[in-house]
DNA sequence: ATGAAACCTGAACCAAGTTTCAACTTGGAA
DNA sequence: TTCCAAGTTGAAACTTGGTTCAGGTTTCAT
């Protein structure tokens, strides 16, 4: 069984959500203020719909009706529903990587590093549930922007660890799979304490998992 | 914001596919042989159908053409599309489940439980790429039945952790966020070396992963 | 100020696919 | 053998919502 799911065009990335969009349809790029702003008005509004009502009961009139336009509009900035969430992944993507980025790289040492970086994630779930949802809903809708996510997510994470390592901080032989397991646990995280419960800890859970991370299950010695 | 996705109404747990399928309606329950057969061929074919294309590109018609049946049949058994997704997230979570469980329990211990644990998912996924497609599909189409499977998953995983340590075997504080953590690791290296990487030594990986869960990331003393 | 390009509008069109239904067939109990 | 509930059929009605388009409005460079 392969993927039958929607492929995207590479396109590079850029730095706003209006940068973000329509990558593939130079064309369709606002070339006026007005113009801009009614692009921003659709993926701001995009990103609720989305979020709220998942991509396939969520539709373009909503969109449009959120965004305060025609429906028609629309289609002078994207071709198609797909294309719109297509954008909004890749805009989400940077927005939650320019969240955790920073703080990480200010860590002190690699096993700190991985701590923040879960508890700025689950922070940032909390507080942009629609975000986390659009990302794991590309799975369905645009397959390869979620590889795309996650590859380089990983990848950032992996490139993290051998540096750590180098420095003697953790294991010699950390690589892509404990990367992968990492990603995995920090998502699961999200899920059950920043989206589904809304009292937990976060710290606290980031405490919890890092000290596994770091020392592991086995009864200490 | 809330989950708006779509509930399930509670039912209980049968054991086959047939059981399983259609629990809010009992109406709709064949009561013959024959209608037990095209149920059955339903449920086979929109196993097949879900996994191929997706929920919202898979179709009726696609089903009962699969299943060499009538469409007006499919209303025989089912209200809707969503009903028998329903019934077959329900269905798949149980083969996941009878898959995993002997084989986790025969381990010597709880450290051996979860490599085992994980080694067995991970073929499970290989072979079994749409049963990991609709379960994680159902987050966004039968959101309740999502959360039963995972919550109940772990909550089995949580269960061991605590036997384990019980025993001795692994750290005596280990609990539910550790559990979470574990399950998103296993998921996260299912979609990676399961899915996407047809290659990759199932084997190797789980031992990989395991050893980082035993020990930890911290260089070893 | 002016013209042209960009942009906006929403009713109407259309494709896709879900759901209904009335007529027909099958199977098995009496 | 008879009978009828259970099951089957597929064409057609119905819905939904994505997409188009022709005509109007705004913007802005000249």
């Amino acid at each position: 069984m392969d993927q039958p799911r929607s492929s995207a065009p590479p396109g590079e990335g850029g730095a706003g959500p209006v940068d973000a969009a329509a990558p593939g349809n130079p064309d369709k790029a606002p070339r006026t203020e007005r113009g801009r702003r009614t692009l921003r008005k659709l993926l701001d509004a995009a990103a609720i719909e989305f979020g709220e009502r998942g991509f396939h009961d969520a539709s373009i009139s909503g969109i449009t009706r959120r965004a305060g336009t025609a429906l028609g509009s629309f289609y002078t900035y994207f071709d198609s529903k797909e294309e719109i969430f297509q954008a909004l992944v890749r805009y989400m993507s940077e927005q939650l990587r320019d969240h955790v980025t920073p703080l990480v790289q200010a860590a002190p040492d690699e096993i700190a590093a991985e701590r923040v970086g879960l508890e700025s994630f689950l922070r940032f779930v909390r507080e942009h549930k629609e975000i986390y949802r659009i990302i794991d809903e590309a799975e369905f809708v645009d397959y390869a922007s979620y590889r795309r996510h996650y590859e380089t997510t990983v990848e950032r994470m992996r490139q993290r660890l051998e540096n750590g390592a180098a420095r003697g901080e953790i294991r010699a032989d950390a690589g892509e799979v404990h990367a992968w397991a990492i990603a995995g646990m920090n998502v699961f995280l999200g899920m059950r304490y920043g989206l589904w419960d809304e009292s937990a800890d976060i710290a606290d859970v980031a405490r919890i998992a890092n000290d596994m991370l770091a020392n592991g299950l086995k009864t200490r010695g």
